[in-house]
DNA sequence: ATTGATACATACTTTGGGGTAAGTACTTGT
DNA sequence: ACAAGTACTTACCCCAAAGTATGTATCAAT
């Protein structure tokens, strides 16, 4: 009869997160499609901006440089700009950022394992 | 200038994805905000229905509902039903669900770390 | 006869993430 | 003078995912 409600909505869950499951922090800040995927790319190595673009064709300009800010702001990427013309921008995991490798490494791993039918024979 | 596309949208997506980026696999089937956090609580043990509900109060009865299927569907999770009334329904990880066990463990550690501000100091 | 519990289903509305398209600043190359 | 390249920005739109609310089947207990 699902009652009234009395909490809900992804916002409000913010409160209890961690204490009750500490994914649910972690999908804060890497939650989304394309997050994982751009730290990826930078977990291989330190990327220019357009470098990114490039190994990652199908993102947009917009929502690549929105998810790169929104990043930079929770501190997993750090931008570092050189004042010249053109424009020289590099984008590279910070200290939290390579913490986050294992995952991204356990994700490639299951992916290929999964994809490969390792554990289709039931 | 953005060119003119050539590709685009998560889907067309789907086609390169484990050549270039297995990362981008593994979003296929754990994308999204809640799939994550409902993979964690069912690597913590099986449960009903019910207790995911519990577990996960956030949630509403069509979201979770709407990706135990769709975890069914990719063979993530195993749906068991006793045919008794009232139901009895269990969700269990498959063998591939097992699979992401590291990935959601990892993920885990680092949010546990993480909101420890053991990466904060530089 | 009504309530409660379980495990859903379904219609309807909303919202925000993502997509499209175009523009900006500054300089180098032709 | 004009195009090209870099790293963005901005305005607008759209749809799918998520939220709201209610309904359903079946039986046991009060």
């Amino acid at each position: 009869m699902a009652a009234v409600k009395e909490t809900s909505t992804i916002q409000e869950n913010k409160q209890y997160a961690l204490e009750k499951c500490p994914v649910t922090y972690a999908m804060e800040k890497i939650g989304g499609y394309w997050k994982p995927i751009i730290l990826y790319h930078l977990s291989i190595g330190d990327k220019r901006y357009s470098e990114i673009k490039k190994a990652i064709p199908a993102i947009t300009e917009k929502v690549l440089i929105q998810h790169l800010k929104q990043l930079e702001a929770d501190n997993l990427v750090i931008r570092e700009a050189l004042p010249v013309v053109p424009p020289h921008v590099t984008y590279k995991l910070s200290t939290s950022g390579k913490g986050l490798i294992p995952v991204i490494g356990a994700m490639a791993t299951w992916a290929i394992e999964e994809s490969n039918g390792m554990y289709s024979h039931l």
